[in-house]
DNA sequence: GCGTATATGTCAGTAACTGACATAACGAAG
DNA sequence: CTTCGTTATGTCAGTTACTGACATATACGC
């Protein structure tokens, strides 16, 4: 057996995400993922701090990624445009990574517990972006509010597109901050829409 | 021992909170918390579906508050100013449990585990309110999208009414909304600072 | 007092996770 | 090529959250 290290977490990651689309997520234990990686169970926590976390491995990299994106905005920009300039950069990893998480998108839909997990992963994102737009001269409590709203746009455009992937993340994320920006001026809810 | 059904969950409830509050989270097992409340483990385990539920009771009451007074603001007011007056009428309630509250949410800021679960009852209120929006006639695109900002303003509101008690929760979340409807047109951070 | 529903106790079992220690592979130095 | 230190893994024992099945006791209507 190769010791690698590096190459039996993505073994581990692999077999989770499997076993977990063919049994689903409780129905799968750790003993059995470990046994399709070919490694003991004390290995995969020595690799996953727990079960869930075997299906979020590359949300460090994007958090690092989404904040580059935001400082690397011109500084000329409001927070929210910075937001909407670093979500539009990361679309091109959104669509390398598709073909996997898709599945993984449907599994967390149908699993509490992961969407527990993911919860927690989107809150890590926001504070990554809050840091960010704290570096770019915005006070704290502002820098929180706007990262979490931020956020919400986000989400939402990262629905509509899964709805309708033949427009560009881009376009999603423009009619998503447009929506917010109509939030705050709506007086009556029906009058806009008709 | 009497068999009254909803004491014994009050009584779990309480020894939970205190234990915790003695231990910490981690460092308490669910028997001792049974033992405290004079119930067996199994018994706690009828009463809350996991063990970090016995912090988190009143939250079904509390969702169906807040979506009720959604529901029951002026139908005239845009999404925003419903949510608005919204987390304005439970000022009282969250004054009223303030004395439980307060220590509670000490302990969820030490403890990982809790703040996952705070994700997961925050994430079900904006559900809430964004079906109490949905039913004032908004679109549901929009309508969860309100809720979750809003929700963030409401956060952020509560954040500086903890920092700041002196001034009123509606206050509070005056400034929230106004900061709200600050962020979209914000061009330049620093700005609007000087 | 009697019967029934509901709350609880008891017991056995599964599975997620952890600590401690031993062992095997890998890389660099000799 | 051997040696040695580092790192990844295996082994084992143990704790604890949680569940199902069955028995028992308490409350409540009659």
């Amino acid at each position: 057996m190769p010791r690698n290290g590096e190459d039996a977490r993505r073994r581990l990651q692999q077999a989770a995400l499997d076993l977990f689309l063919e049994r689903g997520y409780e129905a799968t234990t750790t003993a059995e993922i470990a046994a399709r990686a070919g490694v003991t169970e004390r290995t995969f926590f020595r690799h996953f701090p727990d079960k869930r976390e075997a299906l979020f491995h590359g949300e460090e990299a994007f958090r690092a990624a989404l904040a580059d994106a935001v400082l690397a905005a011109p500084a000329d920009l409001g927070p929210m445009d910075a937001l909407r300039l670093a979500f539009c950069s990361v679309e091109p990893v959104l669509v390398a990574n598709r073909s996997f998480s898709e599945p993984r998108h449907a599994l967390i839909a149908r699993t509490p517990a992961l969407q527990e997990r993911v919860l927690t992963k989107t809150a890590g994102l926001v504070d990554g972006l809050a840091q960010a737009l704290r570096r770019r001269g915005l006070a704290q409590p502002a820098a929180a509010l706007a990262a979490q709203v931020g956020m919400a746009a986000f989400s939402h455009a990262i629905q509509a597109w899964a709805d309708d992937p033949t427009s560009s993340l881009e376009s999603h994320l423009g009619r998503a901050f447009d929506e917010l920006r109509g939030l705050s001026g709506t007086r009556n809810a029906t009058a806009s829409a008709d």
